[in-house]
RNA sequence: GCUCCUGUAGCUCAGCCUGGACAGAGCACCAGCCUUCUAAGUUGGGGGUCGCAGGUUCAACUCCUGUCGGGAGCGCCA
């Protein structure tokens, strides 16, 4: 519809059609119109008046396609034919929005250490990794998730000083707590714990038995988790698989005579001359322990190149690992590899108590988070005495709760708030589909001639909020952030739930076209928080 | 000390990338709406020096500089 207004200023112009797209906005109010061109900057072009210009040019500009134009102040005000936009709403399909892209894209998110039940600001990784597969592939890209394993850590080798065979997936933070503390006030401990890292990196198979038996334990523990909340992933790369090429990866390093040993023996990239030397004391890499065992950027940077060698790579990362991230990257534009796309996103602080750490044991675990989500959805299924699926309704309440901020803002974690099922929620989203699936479920399904008479204030104004859904998404990939789509979601109910209220479909005259409305808002809404990773459902 | 992110209503957040018409939601608070498609809904009301100060511009919440508050990071954790 822009084009078409665009060509039509073009011609009246003599200005090209794309400069006009890009000057023409939304008005802040329907009444004003759907689109508006501001004159100013014609004004300066034109030496004249801005508001003469747009009073002017509304006079000239007619087209079918516009039922109105209309000069107010220093704009152009135009008003859509309502009827045409209308048509084009009603003939939204189930796969309105989709792309038809073929990119091969590697996605690694969450990767959270394998030595406990993550906590809540660990899901915020895993559910904005997840909604961004979901529109990358909505899209049309061919999408592989990986999961990071990180197997080699100093954290296992804690944790196999505490560990015993015995224990289970929810001993494993109790443990790594009480063995995390110890170690912090005992070096002659902390020296053990190298020593198995050592004999670990060396294929000390007693070592290596133990490690595996603590990872497969936490790993298993976590996917169930994640499984719960429909996040899979299709590959879990386990870094202990990149020691070797960790090694090749430092003869190459050295091969840039950027490397060498420090005063303490161990082998130190120098990142000068990186834009590094602004960002921290010293532009350094170290690569290795001085007893040689490789860090573990070594093996991330085998892990990466291996990576990018299969396709475009994102990763979705803590803000915490920016300058780890950035130190990696400069790393792989020296050895002039290919580097991924990355997403920050930032912490999730408990209200009244700040960061959450899992070695203070300061955090509130996802497994708790998600019971008392289900708890709660089940307590008010019982009041207002509805079927729906209550486990459906919790998640969507959590995974609203974490996507609807910006990825670089904190979110602050108040029990009440995140699980609060009204307004700004999840669940009001679920319920703004349930009702919907509500209406068409009571309408007999006969297939009456569709005319469109006439429409409606309210009617129009969720027209044009479904048109508006391909946009949204466009926007969403661009800068890979969901809360586009969740925001979205959330102003295509609001507007929904207005349209209900005032405008009855069942019985009414204009059943037929309200009732295809309807449908049109199901499609479009089904998508929306399918890519948000939550579930429509049909009754709650 | 340096680098990055952030500061919008009592609280939690959109809007800033790409500057324009009175700054939008939700929660909480007050007053209404269920003989009509689900009240997990909806209507109305109060509540804002968009941290502060400069600058650029016809026009700044939006861009630039400075400053203050919050978060993150800055050599053998990952």
């Amino acid at each position: 519809m822009k084009e078409v207004i665009a060509k039509l200023l073009a011609k009246e112009l003599k200005l090209k059609e794309d400069e006009i797209i890009k000057l023409i906005e939304v008005p802040p109010q329907s009444e004003m119109g759907d689109y508006a061109f501001p004159c100013f900057s014609l004004a300066a072009i034109l030496k004249k008046n801005p508001v003469e210009i747009a009073k002017e040019l509304s006079s000239k500009i007619k087209a079918k396609e516009l039922e109105k134009v209309q000069p107010v102040g220093p704009y152009v005000n135009f008003f859509i034919n309502k009827k045409i936009l209308a048509e084009q709403a009603l003939a939204i399909k189930d796969d309105f929005g989709k792309g038809k892209n073929k990119e091969k894209i590697l996605l690694e998110h969450t990767s959270v250490n394998p030595n406990a039940s993550p906590h809540v600001g660990r899901a915020r990784n895993s559910l904005i990794g997840d909604s961004i597969k979901r529109i990358l592939e909505f899209l049309g890209h061919k999408v592989e998730t990986h999961y990071y394993v990180n197997d080699v850590s100093k954290q296992i080798a804690m944790l196999a000083l505490n560990f015993k065979q015995k224990d289970n997936f929810d001993d494993l933070l109790k443990k790594y707590i009480e063995i995390s503390k110890k170690v912090k006030d005992n070096p002659e401990l902390e020296q053990k714990v190298f020593q198995l890292l050592y004999k670990f990196e060396k294929g000390d198979k007693e070592t290596i038995d133990i490690f595996k038996r603590i990872v497969d334990t936490a790993v298993k523990g976590q996917k169930e988790i994640f499984s719960s909340l429909g996040i899979e992933f299709d590959y879990f790369d386990y870094e202990s698989r990149y020691i070797e090429e960790g090694k090749h990866i430092l003869k190459e390093l050295g091969e840039t005579n950027k490397l060498f040993k420090d005063d303490n023996n161990r082998l130190v990239l120098n990142q000068k001359n990186t834009g590094l030397e602004l960002k921290m004391k010293s532009p350094v890499l170290v690569l290795t322990r001085n007893d040689g065992t490789g860090l573990y950027i070594l093996r991330d940077l085998a892990y990466t190149i291996e990576k990018c060698k299969k396709g475009k790579n994102i990763l979705v990362l803590g803000e915490d690992q920016k300058l780890y991230f950035e130190q990696l990257k400069q790393a792989l534009i020296l050895l002039k590899k290919p580097y991924p796309r990355v997403v920050h996103y930032s912490f999730v602080l408990l209200k009244d108590i700040g960061k959450m750490s899992t070695r203070r044991g300061e955090v509130v675990l996802l497994e708790e988070f998600i019971e008392e989500a289900v708890k709660k959805a089940k307590e008010i299924a019982k009041e207002k005495k509805t079927k729906g699926d209550v486990k459906k309704i919790a998640y969507a309440s959590i995974k609203y709760a974490m996507l609807r901020n910006e990825n670089n803002k904190n979110i602050t974690f108040d029990w009440q708030q995140a699980l609060n099922f009204e307004g700004d929620s999840g669940p009001y989203l679920q319920y703004s589909y349930a009702r919907a699936s509500s209406i068409m479920k009571k309408a007999k399904s006969k297939k009456e001639k569709l005319k469109i008479e006439s429409v409606d204030e309210k009617e129009f104004l969720l027209i044009k909020k479904l048109l508006n859904f391909p946009e949204v998404v466009n926007q969403a990939y661009k800068q890979l952030s969901p809360h586009i789509i969740a925001n979205y979601s959330l102003e295509l109910c609001q507007i929904f739930n207005d349209f209900y209220h005032s405008c009855p479909v069942l019985g009414n005259e204009k059943q037929a076209f309200r009732l295809a409305l309807v449908d049109s808002f199901r499609k479009v809404l089904k998508n929306s928080l399918f890519l948000l990773g939550i579930e429509a459902i049909d009754e709650m």
